[in-house]
DNA sequence: TTTCCACTGCCGACTAATCGGCAGACTGCC
DNA sequence: GGCAGTCTGCCGATTAGTCGGCAGTGGAAA
């Protein structure tokens, strides 16, 4: 199921396979991107839970889409239908091989088309891109790295280490006994696609460590960045559970430690253990409420400057001080833009205005807030 | 705990008491609502699940807001304040008073206020106005008038005639039995408030019959329909499982049959029956779909045009046909601007608009669709 | 070191949406 | 029948936000 990063490191446990390969994290250069595409379109490197018979399939795309700049959307498009009406796996994956490439365009353009996929169930596959848009703002998982991606693997959730309080898999030893039985282990880098907005639900996936961006896209390709994951989330729950597609595109921000747990074995864990329904009711009306505040914050609020500075003060969380406050690896104004739902250009906007009004202040790589007070009352 | 429309109708099954009174639908004119406004100051009328001692410490209010007419913001506020700091259950009735009047401004005052209340949870109290807002708009429940609004009541779940497979409280028997027992059945009139956003959950209600409309409300008073629950639905699941207060504001938009259950007794049900705990799962997985789709609709369409298509679409549901789709009951400007996040004014100039363009055509009280397709093309 | 590229920052033009007000039509109540 | 109040429909004024483009900068890759 999990196609990772070129082969670099494809780990999974729970009964198949494990393969691993050189655990080294390296940067790619985006000219890279075409025969890593041509790579996807031909066969993808060990994808477990996807059907074998799906797998031989897959056949070379017409050559196309062979440089690093925008792909045609018009061939987007015929691969779409193509895959569409016959399903054809190549197709496919030239969609999802697009919606991670390098180029805004194209990437907008795939997802979109993809997640106005009906058959899209059928791939069901995950995949994983170097993520090549920022290879420069992953500021932690390069730092301490002892193991791949510095992370401290875990094969058996019994006596995991990463597990607290409040984690959707804090359940008493029978239970997760049974969970470790049923659940795939997986490990990866950042810019890892688990699924995309309107796929068809396979499963759910616990994140043990790490950060997950999920976001939703729209016809235009606007890309609206919801909510980023924190470890001990469930991912995808919602949709495993009522089977309905995913809600949203979830994008791995730093190199991950996820486990994965089938459509059918969590709704038999359901109905084994009222615990586990427990857990998930709990965890989705947590998710249900953030989803309602962010409406709220959204559509209800005007204007745009209410939104970022919501957004920044969001971002320094844990430092309560009322006096200056400094924001680390501050995101992008593209990232922030997607985050409060407008363009880049009004961040920009926005931050020279609130830097003129000595609201805030640019040190660096980070950010600091001089007059917290002053960007309350600015969020409403 | 259901104060309905001065004494109409109190009508609660579940151990406590059976009050019944002139089961005669009235229209009150907005005249009258002062009055009402006082005798809330005074002492609500059999709020059941409010302590009595509460209810004693309720005072009048000192005079005021003694006119139909828009009820001084800065009194409201200082409600606010003496509710928030005191806890004076008269000022947060006259809170709630407002919330629920006639004049749309103070309404909106309120709302926003009650909906930063810390505290509301002491209250906890449902109340029911009589909807003086749109007293001919309710098409449905006075035509078929058998019983009080029109509704078979139903006193017993085990042998409801309304369930439908789907239905939340789709169970087998022997929980249903569990079911009937910790459950308070109620009917209330169009117009009643079921909770208020922010509000500190203390159940969950099952909407037997009728509908019932969510919205939440920004500072400024700006209120945003997100969605009309129907029968089967459960309100205030989300809440009373998370404990995280309630997301929405719920109000019946006509006569309403509910069944209300505490939020212990819930979640005793959901430890002692594992299928009760897969149907709130099942429950809030689909309400969160819903919500997503609603972020991605109001977030990412762009223009209200859009906004507007898909709205019109989505209220001729049943009808397929490409042709002319005839929508009866439309809403008002105003409903239509709440539910798309606009304002009236740009409902209305997009309503011309589209007349002009000879997409749609009004026919007395109800929209004639000429071009659905047009529609849904604009609809992106 | 050079080159390249993403990010920042700014500009003017343009558009969609809101605001606020006003007049006419209709409905329900007295 | 008269009156109130709501709903509709429209106007101009104003503004927030987007679009598209362009130049400068700094960091990473070659």
């Amino acid at each position: 199921m999990l196609v990772t990063e070129r082969c670099q490191l494809v780990r999974t446990s729970g009964g198949d396979r494990v393969i691993e390969i050189a655990p080294k994290v390296r940067r790619w250069h985006s000219t890279d991107l075409p025969i890593l595409t041509s790579g996807w379109g031909t066969s993808p490197p060990s994808p477990l839970p996807v059907t074998a018979a799906e797998l031989r399939r897959g056949e070379r795309r017409p050559a196309c889409a062979a440089n690093p700049q925008e792909i045609d959307p018009l061939y987007l498009f015929a691969c779409f239908v193509e895959w569409e009406q016959s399903e054809d796996p190549g197709a496919g994956w030239e969609l999802v091989a697009a919606a991670q490439g390098a180029v805004g365009n194209s990437r907008a353009h795939a997802r979109a088309l993809l997640s106005n996929s009906h058959h899209l169930g059928g791939i069901g596959a995950v995949a994983a891109s170097p993520a090549p848009a920022k290879p420069k703002r992953n500021l932690e998982g390069d730092s301490e790295m002892k193991t791949p991606y510095g992370l401290n693997i875990v094969e058996d959730c019994t006596n995991c280490p990463l597990s607290r309080p409040g984690f959707f898999c804090d359940f008493p030893p029978p239970i997760l006994q049974a969970l470790n039985q049923l659940s795939h282990k997986s490990t990866l880098p950042a810019g890892a696609v688990l699924f995309v907005e309107g796929q068809a639900p396979r499963g759910m996936f616990v994140l043990c460590s790490g950060r997950v961006n999920l976001s939703t896209t729209s016809r235009e390709g606007k890309i609206l960045i919801l909510k980023t994951a924190e470890a001990g989330e469930a991912l995808g729950l919602s949709a495993a559970i009522s089977g309905l597609g995913y809600e949203t595109t979830a994008e791995t921000a730093t190199p991950c430690q996820l486990n994965f747990v089938d459509r059918k074995h969590l709704l038999e864990l359901m109905q084994a253990h009222s615990e586990v329904g427990m857990h998930a009711s709990q965890a989705l009306s947590r998710d249900f409420h953030s989803a309602y505040r962010d409406i709220h914050d959204l559509v209800l609020t005007r204007s745009s400057a209410g939104k970022l500075a919501k957004l920044l003060l969001s971002q320094t969380q844990g430092e309560l001080s009322a006096g200056e406050v400094r924001i680390h690896s501050l995101m992008t104004h593209e990232e922030m833009a997607q985050r409060i739902g407008a363009s880049r250009e009004t961040v920009t906007r926005l931050l020279s205005n609130l830097r003129r009004r000595r609201l805030i202040h640019l040190d660096g790589p980070s950010l600091v807030i001089h007059d917290r007070t002053a960007l309350e009352a600015l969020a409403v």
